[in-house]
DNA sequence: CTGTTAGCGCGTTCAA
DNA sequence: TTGAACGCGCTAACAG
């Protein structure tokens, strides 16, 4: 690996000659240019980038946190995420913090000198961690899906609750009344928004809220599977089903089939995602789309223009969208199910 | 952000001596010890990595580069690479090629600078790339996925070509004799080995191969999809549909039952990968694991290992399991379909 | 046990 | 137009 010095000495020039033509600062002769050009390309010369990032204290890179690479959406914001830094030249260095709301925190910290910004979709992080990262990060970060009451910085967030009462609407719509509910996690901010929005919905057609109705999964197929079949085995009457997300939608799906239960004749089913593979099961998915990329692009893009210039805190907000396929019909009588 | 400048001053000793607190190296009395100790965390000081990497000229991070994040077992080979790394201690930075040959060569020659070892899973570079890869770069290389005829490199493969011997052999195995194929991309390893493997298949039980029978997919749901109608139209006649993944299986299937034919009783499906969502799908689809998470553990780990010592090349090789589940049965007559 | 000095590979004044 | 010298933050001999 052949550093700056290798290349003085083919070219017969100085390391801030050699500098210049790699950065195109400052003035130099064309012919001396050539000679750096031609040296560095027999040499195969790269520049270090560490030595570039300390010597300018510019990294060029910008810092994706994500509380688990596991995570639902996480495919989608990556790839989006990957697009928008090259778009823009810049270097991208992915984080997983292990659902471990410390080790997430000290990985942020830790990424303050190798990123120029950072973008943060965590679902480990208490609010007050993230005031805490604002407070002594040198360096912006932008905040993904998180609603903090007052707007103390970057953030691209998602109207959760009305995700769900955009959902509930429909099912209410189309006469069901028995709405059972598969939540995600309780305890973050984004499972207690959304069941905030089932309870109000509910309240808003003066239905009574029913404790039993309430399944709780972890946002994967199986555990909507596990969640359904609870359902069904409990007894209770429902004629639709809302579940937090698609995979657990769908996971339902698969418990009412093997029960012998008609989807959507006997009971409804809707989900949010807009999961591409919601539309290769049968009966093809009812859902509501969540932007994910496009969240991701402007988190991406206001990261990079954080990086040069200092802009007064921004907050974005996206909403759901619903996206009607083949699982949810009118309710034929309350008797059903 | 403080430096260790400002430890020293605050301790009243030399950079050296926070050095060496910091690193844990040579003798330090008790007493400064805990001097230094109190004044890096009055002062919130975190060690500059960049700083570090460019004195030891040790990264302590592992590079991952992928030809594209949208890849199919990109989600898991991520998850796995992360656990693995973190496990050693070490950062992993991760980065994608998008597909395109020279920008990917290109992404693995800078980071020759910033990582202590790359782990590559590309389709996209030729093997001379990778052998040129191998001769330029100064870190050590762990390649996934591919086998050169020799083995110059440290690599981790799949029997791809038998993999595919398997599904046809439990295909045939149920009589099946008119078996369409669905493949992936026809212009990397992967894809010509795995079509291989079903015409050698079908050579040795003496069927002949009927061009009119493949498709060519790309590896997601809506191509294997199109595939299996452009099948159905086409008026060919087949009892079972091999699909070289998952995804392009249960698209396949979505296209049966959109044309009103059985799964597996008119027509058997078998895929490859062992996706997740493969289980949740009616019929829940036969299939062949493919161990992608053990692949990808075996070699980050050889990676973090080669970051130390330098060791002979060495090569991995994983098969695959077949997964019986209920989109295969034995050919009811040769009619059928 | 501790401090001094010299790098790591590069960018950037300031003179020349 | 060019080069010498210094600094980025840290580690690593080498003395003391």
């Amino acid at each position: 690996m052949s550093t700056i010095l290798d290349v003085c000495k083919l070219a017969n020039v100085s390391k801030a000659t050699v500098s210049r033509v790699i950065n195109g600062t400052g003035q130099v002769k064309e012919s001396t240019r050539e000679k750096v050009f031609s040296a560095m390309q027999s040499l195969g010369y790269r520049p270090n980038r560490l030595a570039q990032a300390l010597a300018t204290n510019k990294t060029h890179t910008i810092g994706l946190v994500v509380s688990d690479f596991d995570g639902i959406h996480f495919g989608l914001l990556l790839k989006q995420a990957a697009a928008s830094a090259e778009f823009a030249k810049k270097q991208l260095i992915v984080t997983d913090g292990h659902n471990d709301p410390d080790y997430e925190y000290e990985v942020i910290m830790q990424l303050e000198a190798q990123c120029d910004a950072v973008v943060l979709y965590s679902r480990t992080l208490t609010d007050d961690h993230i005031q805490r990262l604002h407070q002594q990060l040198t360096i912006p970060i932008v905040v993904i899906n998180r609603d903090l009451p007052e707007q103390l910085f970057h953030s691209v967030s998602f109207q959760q609750e009305d995700a769900i009462k955009l959902m509930m609407g429909h099912l209410l719509d189309n006469g069901h009344r028995q709405i059972a509910c598969i939540t995600g996690h309780m305890m973050n901010p984004t499972g207690i928004a959304r069941l905030n929005g089932y309870k109000y919905s509910l309240a808003q057609l003066g239905v009574n809220f029913d404790e039993k109705l309430v399944k709780h999964g972890v946002y994967d197929m199986k555990s909507g599977y596990q969640a359904c079949k609870e359902l069904i085995n409990d007894g209770v009457s429902f004629t639709a089903i809302i579940a937090f997300n698609d995979c657990m939608a769908l996971g339902a799906l698969r418990a009412l089939t093997e029960a012998g239960i008609q989807v959507p004749e006997q009971v409804s089913i809707i989900g949010i995602d807009n999961d591409p593979v919601s539309e290769f099961f049968t009966p093809r998915l009812t859902t509501v789309k969540l932007p994910i990329a496009d969240m991701t692009k402007q988190a991406v893009e206001l990261a990079i223009t954080l990086c040069d210039e200092t802009k007064a805190t921004h907050s974005y907000q996206y909403k759901g969208q619903l996206i009607e396929r083949e699982s949810v019909m009118p309710v034929r009588s309350v008797l059903s199910s």
